[in-house]
DNA sequence: AGCACGCCGACT
DNA sequence: GTCGGCGTGCTC
């Protein structure tokens, strides 16, 4: 085959040649799964990014190992590097430390974590375009910048302590919390209310490790992560209002999966060179190249979406406690409602738990009103077939009439999750999936969430004719409407009707959607706001005063030992919405209110809701979880199973077992195969889905054998008498069951 | 994972 | 007669 001219083209057949080895972005299995090996005129340093060639098209990949001993005569079966992004400086051992890690322990190949953490935009990049877009592209601008940072460098370097005074007064809890930092390496789970001042400790923690001086002369970083990416324009413009000023206007990015390509490219690529000192993103930042990475923060760290649910299933935030550890910087963990792996880790040691984090506790909400009164209605005692109570649709109404908002939280959208005929039982099932056809009447549709499958609404019922199909239950949409005629003869102080909104995903798909709606509600436009839980997250809500969830029982149904943990993270942080600012209610003379509508008011969620007593639940759930020998007390793997039948599917997962124990497996004696079952959603797009669970007590056991495992998963998926499998894979921590 | 090659149905 | 479905196999 002919080389290609290029300008790394092969040196003559007498030159030395180096061996590369280069992570790609290639699966475990694939036979391709390790490091690839291509030769090259020099000794690449790790770290460095490269286009290899790899079948008839070119790829990214970093260099991994490049030994420094050249062999004499080129090796025919070996083909060399393609090209070299030089200019870029190369990753440097830490990130590529996390890498490791992070691949060896969801069992993923090094090529595919590594180039998770890279912005696509680098891989279609030449050599020419990395030069410019590293090259300062408006001169003026970037110099400016420049002078910016160099002054600060100097600063840096004339006055190491930290000098500036921070921007707003810290109260003394919240000076307190960060003494205790200073005081201690870390990692610190900072448990605070709704309303505590967690950010301003973010910020303080973030500014000193900004000015803390290096021996590296790489200016210091910080990274901040968030939950979701609606959460990351208000927290960016608070910190970027923070350190604009001090660190130039570049000083702080984000980096997030709803950003475009180049975006992202110029986010990743401030990072890494140093230019930017804040980088604020989702879980995917966690990926980042970040050399003067100095404190990591992981905010509202309990949220279910740190743990990717595609592809690589990492947590970012344990990925974080790990990056910090390993490179000695510091992390915070912050919550209202910790996740109860968090909160087992930082039972002090004297009291006989880990000690493993350091727990802080900010009780006060500064500035807020005090915590809402939570009030249970039992709905045994309602009117049958109401979702709004009685009594519930009173306060409502007083609230609107004193010109108070209220929140409707219900964790379903639609109209109704389900139509239903009468005389034959037919519902609306959908077709692919084991899940009902929302129905969705402001379009007329019946849609399954799952998979997307959309149909027009019969007009009658498709099994037997009968005209009278009905909505069985309820979703937003038909909330909205409902309160809409439950509150039409009602006033506004203003005289004016009062009126009615809905957020969720069906009312924000465009663009822009969410902020203008919120928009609204902040302006006073809407009086009463229906949401699903997108609204119960973040957000400030000023005259909101009280906030209804009407529905909550459904999560408690679940089969997931995590599904009471969830709910009350979830009720928390929706009370967290009533009361935000204490100045306007204290104006009001009005007490913020928390209600739930339940058939179930003794259930220990809602009883430790009414007390606000996140440590007793805490402290209760933990006990059931170390009795029943579930995590933090236990760990776990999945492993997950797709095929066009059931049957299948269990079928692999049964022979995968069998394997491991033929195998004679390391530690097969400290872990624990369950049998395969279905999957809660059981099929989803026509595909047949089982899973397995893995459970050991030890994590290095469990560690262990699953690497053992994964090359007899591989064997046994290669028999012929599992070709009809769709795919498999691992889940190691699986967030949901 | 991509992307080829390769062998069977509905269309210009 | 072609376009194109996705089954099998290979990539340092």
């Amino acid at each position: 085959m002919p080389l290609p001219p290029d300008s790394a083209s092969p040196s003559p057949d007498s030159a030395p040649v180096f061996r590369v080895q280069v992570a790609v972005h290639t699966p475990v299995h694939s036979g391709v799964g390790g490091l690839l090996t291509y030769t090259h005129t020099t000794a690449l340093p790790p770290g460095t990014l490269v286009r290899v060639p790899l079948g008839n098209r070119e790829l990214l990949g970093v260099v991994w190992d490049s030994p420094a001993d050249a062999e004499p005569v080129p090796n025919a079966q070996l083909k060399p590097v393609r090209s070299v992004l030089d200019g870029l400086p190369p990753l440097d051992a830490r990130w590529r430390r996390l890498v490791a890690f992070a691949a060896q322990y969801y069992q993923r190949s090094l090529g595919e974590i590594a180039l998770t953490g890279l912005p696509p935009a680098l891989k279609d990049m030449t050599a020419e375009q990395l030069a410019r877009r590293l090259a300062p592209k408006s001169k003026k601008l970037s110099k400016k910048a420049q002078a910016a940072l160099d002054a600060q460098a100097v600063a840096d370097a004339a006055a190491p302590a930290p000098a500036l005074p921070p921007t707003i007064a810290l109260s003394a809890e919240q000076q307190g919390v960060c003494a205790q930092m200073d005081q201690h390496p870390g990692p610190f789970l900072l448990y605070g209310a709704t309303g505590s001042g967690k950010t301003e400790v973010y910020m303080q923690r973030v500014q000193q490790a900004l000015l803390a001086a290096t021996d590296t002369g790489f200016p210091t970083q910080a990274l901040v992560m968030v939950p979701e990416i609606n959460l990351t324009p208000q927290l960016l413009e608070r910190f970027t209002a923070r350190f604009a000023p001090q660190f130039g206007p570049q000083a702080v990015v984000s980096m997030h999966s709803g950003m475009t390509n180049p975006q992202r490219l110029k986010s990743w690529l401030a990072a890494h060179t140093g230019q930017a000192r804040v980088l604020l993103g989702t879980r995917m930042a966690v990926f980042a190249s970040l050399p003067g990475l100095q404190v990591i923060v992981v905010d509202e760290e309990h949220d279910p979406s740190y743990k990717q649910q595609e592809g690589a299933r990492y947590s970012a935030r344990d990925l974080a406690v790990w990056r910090a550890r390993s490179q000695g910087a510091q992390v915070i963990l912050g919550s209202a409602t910790p996740s109860l792996e968090s909160w087992h880790a930082s039972e002090p040691a004297d009291s006989g738990g880990p000690g493993r984090y350091l727990r802080l506790h900010m009780p006060s909400r500064i500035g807020a009103a005090e915590l809402p009164r939570v009030r249970l209605v039992d709905m045994r005692q309602q009117p049958r077939k109401a979702v709004f109570s009685p009594p519930l649709i009173a306060a409502i109404t007083e609230r609107v009439q004193r010109g108070e908002q209220a929140l409707v939280l219900l964790n379903r959208r639609g109209f109704a999750p389900v139509l239903f005929c009468a005389d034959c039982n037919w519902k609306s099932d959908c077709p692919h999936c084991s899940a009902h056809q929302v129905f969705h009447k402001g379009d007329r549709t019946l849609r399954c969430h799952h998979c997307g499958f959309t149909q027009r609404v019969p007009h009658a019922c498709p099994e037997c004719g009968n005209p009278d199909i009905l909505p069985l239950g309820k979703g937003t949409e038909q909330l909205e409407e409902e309160l809409e005629r439950l509150l039409r003869n009602v006033q506004r102080p203003d005289g004016n009707p009062a009126r009615v909104g809905r957020i969720d995903a069906d009312t924000t798909r465009l663009k822009g959607a969410l902020e203008q709606q919120l928009d609204q509600v902040h302006s006073g436009e809407i009086d009463v706001l229906v949401g699903t839980q997108m609204v119960a997250k973040g957000h400030d809500f000023r005259r909101i005063t009280l906030v209804a969830a009407v529905q909550p029982d459904g999560a408690l149904f679940s089969s997931d030992f995590r599904a009471p943990e969830r709910l009350f993270c979830l009720l928390m942080q929706a009370a967290g919405r009533a009361g935000r600012d204490g100045s306007y209610v204290a104006a009001q003379d009005s007490r913020p209110e928390m209600w739930v509508q339940t058939q179930d008011p003794e259930h220990m969620v809602f009883q430790a809701l009414r007390q606000h007593d996140y440590p007793r639940f805490a402290q209760r759930q933990l006990r059931e979880r170390e009795d029943a020998g579930m995590p933090p007390f236990a760990f776990q793997a999945l492993v997950r199973a797709d095929a066009r039948t059931q049957e299948a599917a269990q079928d692999f997962l049964r022979a995968a077992s069998d394997a491991a124990r033929q195998g004679e497996l390391p530690h097969l004696d400290d872990v624990f195969l369950y049998p395969p079952i279905p999957m809660a959603m059981q099929r989803v797009a026509d595909v047949e889905r089982a899973q397995m669970l893995i459970e050991a007590t030890d994590r290095r056991a469990l560690q262990r054998f699953l690497h053992a495992w994964q090359p007899w998963l591989h064997w046994v998926r290669g028999q012929p008498q599992h070709k009809s499998l769709v795919r498999w894979l691992v889940d190691v921590d699986p967030q949901s069951l």
